[in-house]
RNA sequence: GUCUCCGUAGCUCAAUUGGAUAGAGCAACUGCCUUCUAAGCAGUAGGUUAGGUGUUCAAAUCACCUCGGAGACGCCA
């Protein structure tokens, strides 16, 4: 990471010199790459943090900084320039961008992987959807989300596992059973009645069909083992051809059903509800058992046994989450649906209750999705049971424009996908414009009779590359595994989307303005080692977000 | 009614988590193909960041109020 980098050797320069100062704690100063028209790669912000502390004009203190960063820094840095109320700008030198380069071609796929999570143990919990009916698009934000900051995780040096919640207990899964028999029954031409609340999706019909026509015997258990499996197989396919795996699948029913906590005694939901009773945590009352949730900021305490001696939902999810914390995750991520977050001030209490940090649990709530058809939003419906699945979607535009879309705002921005413009195969549609730039750069590789295996990092002289649009392009592609540190930070992938289109644009003007196959065979050389380490970093890039990087279009 | 989130260009959204002159893409308008993919590029126009008060060197960002939108408020999952 860049700014890591030049962080490291600017703390060594501003300790030492507020040490001499008698000044204790550095402010926490910023790194960042100032607005384009400003000019610059770094710009840091310290002296106007000191001057509150010394009582000091911004730009003195930053007069007096500047010669001690230039000196530290003259092998990679232009003279500094102090700008604004006492930004002290940093600008590469050439020399620097080029050393930027020869890096990307040396590291190819790993350029941008790191250490930085020293293995650190990540769950992500994600889709999770209830195996009550397919996946709708709403799922597939989750799962695009969710997968693509696991594949970030992962390159980052974090040991991240998926992991999806299967609740296969309760209430639902009688419905489950009781809307197939009625419908069993009504292709059998026998008297049935649907219940009220019951799954009334065409595909309730597929598996009461099929559930006939292998003649298996008609009780409930059997009704809900076998639409549970058919209505899995079909989220299994569909995540697949979303290109999202699972590390595991955990289901609610052995923490729920199966007798393995003391000893065999209890069922783990059994455990930890005597576990938070015997701690204080919750209490009996109205022949209800209560979590005192109210005590570790939630509104109101929660039932999580209800006087009738049926567990709760919530009990369950405390179970389940107990066993996350078990399993030895330091850190826990669970992407609900927006309209799920008045849960996350329970589940918090839960895990202090558990002895953690609140703050070990850490919940993405995504903004549901909305379509647009023709300019015009396509009707959902989830009363009649119509509503619009992944599959459709996918049918429809394809993996990578779905899984691109679907990353392109911040989870918790509402996000309207356009089926026209996904499905379009020009620049106004943002997937085919990023992968144009790979497509390209392949296409201008088979014209130059270089193999695009060849190595440019040896051999190259990159000094030849001297026009603005090259050196912007270098600048830009320097940056990627800040970017990638900025998903993380921000929990959130759409950060990447959005510097691969600002890559296409840099790469884009570059094309036009410099030819690469040409007669002069130095530039050529140097030429094709850009392109090359910029199809690297898209690769990359769309990798992450489980998108293809076609090498014809 | 209580709580949470949101309100940025005509539309959809960004803004490096408090930084500099608020940026992209659509849509609109003007140009650019005998040369590596025009599946592309360059440019014009578009803003009181819903409104107000405050906090500070600095506010779209933080606090409070008003208006407007969405959602959550069950011994459902």
């Amino acid at each position: 990471m860049i700014k890591n980098q030049f962080r490291k050797s600017l703390d060594g320069i501003f300790s030492k010199w507020a040490s001499a100062r008698g000044i204790e704690a550095l402010p926490q100063y910023s790194l960042e790459q100032p607005p384009k028209n400003i000019g610059g790669d770094l710009a840091c912000n310290i002296a106007m943090l000191l001057s509150k502390q010394l009582k000091a004009n911004p730009r003195k203190i930053a007069e007096e900084l500047v010669p001690l960063i230039d000196k530290e820094l003259s092998g990679l840095t232009q003279p500094s320039r102090i700008a604004g109320a006492g930004f002290i700008n940093l600008t590469f030198l050439d020399s620097f961008v080029y050393d930027g380069l020869k890096n990307i071609l040396e590291k190819k796929d790993s350029f941008g992987r790191a250490d930085a999570g020293l293995g650190e143990k990540v769950l992500i919990e994600f889709v999770s959807a209830n195996p009550t009916g397919p996946l709708h698009i709403g799922h597939g934000r989750g799962a695009a989300i969710g997968d693509s900051l696991s594949r970030i995780y992962s390159f980052m040096g974090y040991d991240a596992k998926r992991e999806y919640y299967l609740n296969d207990v309760g209430n639902q899964m009688r419905m489950l059973a009781s809307s197939v028999e009625a419908r069993y029954l009504e292709q059998k031409g026998e008297n049935f009645t649907f219940p009220e609340d019951g799954y009334k999706g065409e595909y309730i019909r597929d598996i009461a069909k099929s559930f006939l026509e292998k003649r298996l015997e008609p009780s409930e258990d059997n009704f809900r083992k076998f639409a549970v499996s058919e209505i899995m197989n079909g989220i299994n396919s569909d995540l697949s051809a979303f290109r999202v795996s699972f590390d595991s699948w955990f289901s609610e029913a052995t923490i729920a059903l199966d007798k393995n906590a003391d000893g065999g005694k209890n069922t783990q939901v059994e455990s930890v509800c005597e576990w938070l009773k015997d701690g204080g945590f919750a209490y009996e009352q109205d022949g209800a058992l209560w979590f005192a949730s109210s005590r570790y900021g939630d509104d109101k305490d929660r039932v999580l046994k209800r006087s009738d001696g049926r567990f709760t939902y919530l009990a369950s999810d405390i179970a389940y989450h107990k066993n996350k914390l078990e399993r030895g995750y330091s850190k826990l991520i669970d992407l609900w649906g927006a309209d799920h977050h008045g849960y996350v001030a329970r589940m918090k209490a839960a895990v202090q209750a558990l002895g953690s940090s609140p703050d070990k649990l850490v919940v993405i709530l995504y903004q549901l999705v909305s379509l647009v058809r023709d300019g015009k939003p396509v009707a959902m419906s989830t009363r009649s049971g119509e509503f619009v699945t992944l599959k459709e979607v996918l049918d429809e535009v394809g993996t990578d424009a779905c899984r691109f879309f679907f990353m392109l705002r911040a989870p918790d921005s509402q996000l309207e996908f356009d089926l026209d413009l996904a499905k379009k195969q020009s620049s106004e549609n943002p997937v085919f414009y990023v992968q144009y730039v790979h497509a390209r750069s392949h296409s201008i590789f088979a014209q130059s009779g270089i193999s695009f295996e060849e190595n440019f990092a040896r051999g190259t002289d990159f000094e030849v590359l001297t026009a603005p649009e090259e050196l912007e392009l270098i600048r830009k592609m320097i940056f990627f595994p800040d970017i990638l540190e900025l998903c993380l930070k921000s929990l959130s992938p759409h950060h990447l989307t959005a510097y691969l289109m600002e890559l296409a644009d840099s790469y884009h003007a570059f094309y036009e303005k410099c030819r690469v196959i040409t007669e002069d065979k130095k530039l050529v050389r140097a030429r094709l080692a850009l392109i090359k380490a910029v199809t690297v970093v898209i690769e990359n890039g769309l990798g992450l977000l489980g998108v293809s990087a076609p090498r014809k279009m």
